[in-house]
DNA sequence: GCCGTTTTCGGCCCGACTGTTTTCAGTCG
């Protein structure tokens, strides 16, 4: 079993929760949890690094003893401290840990008092009303647990960031004609266009926050108001989406949107480098002293710790404010720098809209070029294309490319690549293709190094130019399939390979973290919609956003060049050898 | 558990709301 580094993560955050129920040192745990943050988001691959004998990078944050608990879950799996936890106290009592309203200080008790170790038993004890006679629990208290274990079970949990702005917007809107409200912005994950969110937060500044509060919780499809006070409310929705409101006066709107947008441990940091300067950072304000000095706006914000604003997209503590500091932030890729789209579908396999209707949509939204890129014979089901299928559609494109202004469109393939590596058509159809995008969709679970290999091989190819959504990951249905991406990315920076982000929201893959390494690396991405109708465009805003969390640049996505270069750098394998590579 | 041209020990971000407390701990973001 390979170790991934999200597997070393929650053997840290599953120390740090088990320290928390002993109530060990809090910033001990800090430690751990921090631990676990810096490895979900780094672009190495530690335990593949530590089994080729690297050493481990200097992490800030983590010093020699975390460092031998790396090596020690990469190489086992666990550590001897996580397995001494474990003997402490039940496998299933971190579980309750999850549940709002219960933090290590409760789940503590119940288990001393009544020794509950998991949801079952927690269940249990509150039907049999035994939680109300427990210190500091008491008959609310007793139904919240009892409501929070059933909608535990019944899993509502992140929500896509596609579907969350569907219930994010209209109630934006709503609260935007509150009498007196100036602005309502929805911060947090949202604003940091993050893939999935966890609930919603919204930002208002009004002088009064009564009126702002009352419509807040009186929206229509509010379910349960969980929290309610002067100047803040928490309430769940019909959709199972939880959402909190913020108000705060106008003056307050920059530091309140910099502490609500997040991510935490950006604010951390922040508030660190203000304390330093002998300063204090909160939602009001930034204080010297009893005096504000700025808050206003959030360039002022940042400007109080002699730094540049920061787009939210950046806001993760993933090096951002060291660029910032030696102003090096990356002018990151907007929707209007995309020229072309290279992944759509048309009802030729699965998609609903003929050649010419996804032609005239793509230009609709300023795009200059489109590869059709239909699936090839191997995926049955939709009817993916054999040679003369494709040779028809080749006809029918250079007819359209005759007759449609303003559009060009290019003859492509989303090419199946089979359980060897091998291509799903022959070399002499693909080369006569202007556009050759490899996927695979099939066999998910080979192991690892096979896994590696198969996609290597396709790589190889001199006719692919694009490798397809590189994990093949669901968000919340499918995860990504193992493979070594770092090795993957070398591959196609070698071969002059583009890789997609595929702005699907079901999709978005690559990763953030893989977009960063793919330009660590020096490949290109493209951002592609994959749309299968006219309305499939519009995703290309969910990859922008991705991209932008990925630290990408217009230099960095193939498709943000004009189709003169595009055409060079998608060329053949011929005059590849000769160009510049990408 | 980490970290340091102010420190190798003593710090480590900040505030709001709930419930049960009679003055605040626990939880959350």
């Amino acid at each position: 079993m390979p170790v991934h580094n999200a597997d070393i993560a929650a053997a840290f955050d599953e120390i740090a929760d088990r320290l928390e129920l002993q109530s060990a040192n809090p910033f001990r745990i800090r430690a751990y949890r921090n631990a676990a943050r810096i490895l979900l988001e780094l672009r190495i691959d530690v335990a593949a690094k530590l089994a080729e004998g690297e050493e481990l990078p200097k992490l800030p944050g983590i010093g020699a003893d975390l460092s031998a608990k790396i090596r020690e879950v990469a190489a086992r799996g666990t550590c001897a401290l996580l397995e001494k936890l474990r003997r402490e106290m039940p496998a299933g009592i971190t579980e309750l840990l999850k549940l709002p309203g219960l933090g290590p200080t409760r789940v503590r008790a119940l288990y001393d008092a009544l020794k509950v170790g998991s949801l079952a038993d927690l269940q249990r004890v509150a039907r049999e009303g035994r939680l109300r006679a427990l210190p500091g629990f008491g008959e609310k208290s007793e139904a919240k647990v009892l409501a929070a274990v059933s909608a535990h079970l019944s899993k509502v949990q992140r929500f896509q960031l596609a579907v969350a702005a569907q219930y994010a917007e209209p109630y934006a809107q709503y609260l935007r004609r509150t009498p007196g409200v100036e602005e309502v912005v929805i911060a947090g994950s949202y604003r940091r266009r993050k893939e999935t969110v966890g609930d919603l937060d919204f930002l208002a500044t009004a002088s009064r926050a009564e009126p702002v509060i009352a419509r807040f919780a009186g929206y229509a499809e509010v379910k349960e108001v969980i929290a309610s006070g002067p100047t803040k409310a928490s309430v769940r929705l019909a959709s199972g989406i939880q959402a909190d409101l913020r108000v705060v006066p106008p003056e307050s709107l920059g530091a309140a949107l910099h502490y609500f947008t997040g991510a935490k441990a950006h604010n951390i940091a922040i508030r660190r480098l203000a304390q330093d300067a002998g300063l204090k950072v909160n939602e009001y304000g930034v204080f010297r002293g009893g005096k504000r000095i700025a808050g206003t706006s959030e360039e002022s914000v940042y400007a109080s710790v002699k730094l540049p604003w920061i787009p939210p997209e950046l806001r993760e503590d993933r090096g951002e404010i060291e660029a910032a500091r030696r102003d090096e932030l990356p002018r990151l890729v907007e929707r209007a720098d995309l020229r072309g789209d290279l992944h759509a579908h048309t009802k030729a396999t699965d998609g609903r809209a003929s050649v010419r209707e996804m032609a005239l949509a793509a230009k609709a939204r300023k795009l200059q070029y489109l590869a059709i890129t239909d699936h090839s014979q191997r995926q049955a089901m939709v009817h993916g294309l054999d040679a003369a299928r494709l040779a028809k559609q080749a006809d029918e494109i250079d007819r359209l490319n005759g007759e449609l202004q303003g559009i060009t469109l290019l003859k492509g393939i989303e090419v199946d690549i089979l359980d060897d590596g091998a291509l799903d058509l022959p070399d002499s159809i693909l080369a006569k293709l202007d556009l050759v995008v490899a996927a695979v969709h099939s066999r998910f679970n080979l192991p690892r190094a096979r896994q590696t290999e198969r996609v290597l091989r396709a790589l190889e190819n001199p006719h692919v130019r694009l490798l397809a959504h590189p994990s093949g990951r669901l968000i919340g249905a499918r995860e990504p399939y193992e493979v070594d991406m770092q090795a993957v990315i070398r591959k196609a920076r070698a071969q002059g390979v583009a890789l997609e982000l595929n702005a699907h929201p079901h999709r978005l893959d690559l990763t953030d973290v893989h977009c960063r390494m793919a330009k660590d690396e020096g490949a290109l991405v493209s951002i592609n919609s994959d749309a299968h109708a006219a309305e499939g465009f519009d995703a290309l805003e969910h990859g922008i956003g991705q991209a932008r969390r990925g630290w990408l640049e217009k230099k960095d996505v193939l498709n943000c060049r004009p189709l003169s270069e595009l055409r060079r750098l998608i060329g053949g394998g011929a005059r590849r050898a000769r160009g510049p590579r990408p």
